[in-house]
DNA sequence: GATGAATGAGGTTTCATTCAT
DNA sequence: AATGAATGAAACCTCATTCAT
C-alpha cells in the first residue's frame, strides 16, 4: 500500500464512520481499524482529530465540485444551466450517500463553523454558480434577491430531497428529480 | 425552585450549550452547572444523556408547533395559510436563534435519525401542515409531488435563509421574508 | 477518608514515586493506585500532571520551611544561628529522604525552572536566612560576596552530604554533621 | 559525513535537547532531526535511548576531565593545585552551559543513580582529585573528614555558583571566581 | 549502512454515571 | 429529593523501536 493510499484509506474510514455514526461514533481507534492501519499511523498524516475531520471535508468538497462542474453546458440558456447543475448535484448525492451524510453532519456541527463560507449548499465564491446567478439577476431572468436567498431557493429543497432519499423516505427517479429541479427554477425565475 | 423549574432549567442549559458548542461541548457537568443543579440531579429527571437530548428536542418541537399554529387562519385560502405558516416559522427562528441552532444540529446528527418521522422540516405529526398539503395536492392547487418533496420545496429554503440570518450572512426583514415565502409558494403551486 | 486526606494521599504517592523512579516513573495510573483512588479522581484535585507536580513541590517546601525555622534561636550569635539552620536542615533531609530526593529532582528538571527563585538551597526571599546573611555581611562578620554566593558556600555542601547520605555513600552522625556545618561557616566567615 | 561524525552529531543533539528541555523534551525523532540523521540510524550507534543518554554522559565526562586536568600544576602546593582545579572547573561550566545543564539533570535523575560512583561533583574515578585529597588529608593539610565530605565542601558551592551564573542570577568574573574557590579552600583546610 | 514509515503499548485526560451522605 | 465526590472505561495522542526498502 502506497503512502497516498494510506492517507486515502484513513479519510475514507473517517468519512464512512462519521456518515454512519456521527462524530461521536468515529473514535480514532475505530478509524484506524477500518483503514487497516495502526492508531499512531493516523498522526503521520493528520495533526490531530480535528485536522483529520477538516481535511476529510476538504477532500470531499474538491471531489464534489469537480463532479458537479463536469460537462457544464456553458453555452446553454440560464434555465438549462441551472437545471444541469441541480440535477448533477442530486445524482451525485444519490451515488455517494455517505459523502452526502458526512457533509450534512459537518456543515451543521461546530466543525463547519470555520468553513461556513465554503459550504456547498450555502454560498462561497462558488465561481460558476455565483456568476450564473449574479448575471441572471442583473438581466432580470431571476428574481432580484440577495445571492444567499437565491442559493437557498435553489439548493435548500435539493438538499432535503437528497437527505430524504438517502434516508429512504422517498425514492428519487429521473422524472421526480427533473420535476423538483424545475420547481426550484420556478421559485427563482422572475 | 420547584421541581418543574429544575427540569426546565436543565433543558434550557442543554439547549444553550448544544446550540453554542455542539454535542461535544455539552458535558453533563457543564449542563448541571448552567442549570444551577448538581450533576446527579439531572438523572432524577432524565434517564441518561441521550434521553436528555431527545427530550430537549421534543420540548422544543412542542413550543415550536404551538407558536407556528397560533392565529392559524383556518378559513383563508391555501396560499394564505401557507404564507402564514412560512412567515411565522421564519420569525420564530429569528427570535430564537439558539433553539434554531439546536434543531439544526439535532436533525443532522445521529440523534435525529431516531426522530426522522417527527422531523420539523420533514413531514407529518405536524398534522395541520401535512393535511394542508395533502388536500391542496388533491384539489390540484399544488403540484402532484410526494409530500416529502412538497416539504422540501416549502421549508428547505426557509431553513437556509434562517441559518444565513442567524450566521449574519444576510439581514432578513419583513419585505424579504415575504418575498422568500412567496417564492416558495411559486415552487409549490401548480 | 476525608476530602483533604485524598488530596494528601495523592501528593504523597506522587512524592514517593517521583523520588524513587523519577518523573518518568510516575504515570498518573500508578500515582492513583498508590494513593488508593481512581485515576480520574486526581483531576478533581489537580488540573493536570504539571499542576500535581508543582503543587507537590509547594506542599513540600512549606513543610520544609516550617520545620527548618522551628526553634530558631533568634537571640544567639550569627554563627550559632547559622549552625542551627545548617544542622536542622541536614537532619530534616535525613529524616525525610524521599522528600529530599523529590526536591532534588524537581530543582534540576524543567519543572523547577518556574520556581528557581524559591529554591530552598538557592536563594529566595528566604526571609530569615537572607536577612541573617545580609546583616552579617554588612557588619563584616561574613565575607563581602553576593548573596547567591553566600548561599552556595553554605548550602551547596550540605545538600551534597545529604544526597550522599541518602544514597548511602556516607553515614552521617551528629559529630560529622556538626563538623560539616562548622566547615561551611569557615568558608563564610571573614 | 563520516561514521564517527554521525555518532557525535547524535550525542550533541541529545545533549542540546536534554539541556534545554529536559529528558521529557528529547524524543528520539527530535534528536534524529537535530542530528541530521534518520530516526533508525540512532539505533546503529546506540542500543536504545537509555544507552544514548548514558553514553552522552560518559562522552561529556571524558571531555570534562580532559579539560580540567590540562595544565595541572603537578608540582605546586596542595592549595594551589586545589585552586587550579576549582577555577578550571568553573570556567569550563561557564563556557559550556549546555553541557553543565545536561550533567545537572543527569545527576539528579534516575539515570544518574547507575553512575553514582562516577559522579562529576561526587567522588572518585577522577583519580587525581581523589588522590590529592587523600594525601592532603593524611598529611594534615585538610580536615580529617570522609572523602565525599571533602568533595561536598569543595565542589558543592562551585556547582551552585555555576548554576546561578548559567541562570543569570549572578555574573561571575575572574575576581569573584577566585574568591569563591579560595573560600572553599578555607572550608577544607585544617 | 541508512532511511523513515509504520507500529502499538502506554501515557494523559475526559466525562457519563453512580451512590453514600 | 438533592448533592457532588468518586469512579473507571474509553477517548486522544506520543514516542521508542522495528524493518522493508
Amino acid at each position: 500500500m502506497g503512502t497516498s493510499d494510506k492517507r486515502c484509506a484513513i479519510i475514507r474510514a473517517t468519512l464512512d464512520l462519521v456518515a454512519e455514526h456521527g462524530f461521536h461514533g468515529a473514535p480514532m481507534a475505530l478509524v484506524a481499524e477500518r483503514a487497516g492501519v495502526a492508531a499512531g499511523t493516523i498522526y503521520r498524516y493528520f495533526e490531530n482529530k480535528d485536522a483529520l475531520i477538516n481535511e476529510t471535508y476538504l477532500y470531499l468538497m474538491e471531489r464534489f465540485f469537480t463532479a458537479v462542474m463536469e460537462h457544464y453546458p456553458e453555452a446553454d440558456s440560464v434555465r438549462d444551466r441551472f437545471l444541469h447543475i441541480g440535477k448533477v448535484l442530486v445524482y451525485y448525492c444519490m451515488d455517494a450517500p455517505l459523502e452526502f451524510r458526512f457533509l450534512e453532519q459537518f456543515h451543521n456541527s461546530p466543525y463547519g463553523v470555520a468553513h461556513r463560507r465554503e459550504k456547498f449548499f450555502g454560498k462561497k465564491d462558488n465561481d460558476i454558480i455565483t456568476e450564473l446567478f449574479a448575471k441572471a439577476r442583473e438581466s432580470g431572468i431571476v428574481k432580484d434577491l440577495p445571492l444567499p436567498v437565491l442559493f437557498a431557493l435553489s439548493f435548500g429543497p435539493l438538499r432535503d430531497i437528497c437527505r430524504d432519499h438517502v434516508l429512504h423516505f422517498i425514492e428519487l427517479d429521473d422524472t421526480l428529480i427533473t420535476r423538483c429541479v424545475e420547481a426550484c427554477w420556478e421559485a427563482l425565475r422572475r
